[in-house]
DNA sequence: CACGATTACATCGCACGCGATTTAATAGGT
DNA sequence: ACCTATTAAATCGCGTGCGATGTAATCGTG
């Protein structure tokens, strides 16, 4: 998509328009209906766990990596404070984690997996083997997918302060 | 940790259990990120428009196929009624459409774009330009990940039969 | 033609997802 | 030590996303 001024009207911009792409032919659509997808597939079988799409993920984040704060779940799961902060009273409501303040910053509150939510794991590990099963496709090409999936996240959009948790995203000015 | 019996255990499924994946090799976070920064980046184009994301794929339906009944555009976008009602109501509200309903079936509710949703899409055409400049990736790496995506939507999941008797949701190529 | 089944859409409730604002606690400079 | 800036979370408002339910119009079959 070079700075060629295909169809350019002499306008305020030296960027050229691009021809409408039908429904199909957008990728952000294709994210769009992967995602959903993806959740219509996915919830039967989270249901039989009795969590959402989003408190999973926020599971396997404790599972993996340990009792942590709020800030670390959102940075790792890039999501807000203000999707967490409720979603993680309403896992703590289902008995699966606790929240407390940290005693040394009462500014933070630290995340920890009750009983119920650690053994909570191997439950999942039984599921997901149905769901792989389920969704009867290659697993080379699940990873693959997977794998582009992330470098998108990478690499699309501005380069500057990758790390910056999600909170921190400027917003963009063209 | 104490875990065992991957496959001898006679339990109700003959299906071996998964080892637990970390987050970032979770398939489903992918989606689910990647889902998240595009609608991160894309936002702040489609505010010049004054729409959202959904409404925008609304009306890229609507630029390509003509007016159609709200169970057309539900089907294309592969969304629910009651995500679709209440967002058409919305967009109606902006000026950008009209939904009467179809005097042959009075059950049927026709969508089309008034004279400000046609014109929008001029201004959509040159946005579109600046965003995909804005992406800053590849053009063809972009085009391979929507197909690789498409193709995850239409092979992931039970084979059944996924022709739709659905008016207006052509097969997807290219 | 009657009448139950089906269709097309609307409505409601709950859970995100995120921008904007608020609150409480800590850090840092003078 | 004081005061301000920064940080960590929580809260609020709006717009999805979808299952469940409601409703009016049409269809199909006797």
């Amino acid at each position: 998509m070079g700075r060629e001024a295909r169809k350019s009207k002499g306008g305020p911009s030296p960027i050229a328009p691009v021809e409408m792409p039908g429904l199909d032919n957008h990728l952000c659509f294709a994210l769009y209906a992967a995602g959903n997808h993806m959740t219509r597939l996915f919830v039967p079988f989270l249901q039989k766990l009795g969590v959402t799409y989003p408190q999973y993920l926020v599971l396997v984040v404790l599972w993996e990596r340990g009792p942590q704060g709020v800030g670390d779940l959102a940075a790792a799961l890039r999501m807000d404070f203000g999707t967490l902060s409720p979603m993680l009273k309403r896992i703590e409501a289902k008995g699966l984690i606790t929240r407390r303040r940290s005693p040394a910053d009462e500014r933070r509150v630290q995340v920890d997996l009750t009983p119920e939510g650690t053994a909570l794991r191997e439950r999942t590990e039984q599921m997901l083997g149905e769901f792989y099963c389920f969704l009867n496709m290659p697993l080379d090409e699940l990873f693959d997918l997977r794998d582009r999936l992330r470098h998108f996240v990478d690499a699309a959009g501005p380069q500057e302060e990758k790390v910056t948790p999600i909170r921190g995203l400027r917003p963009i000015s063209v």
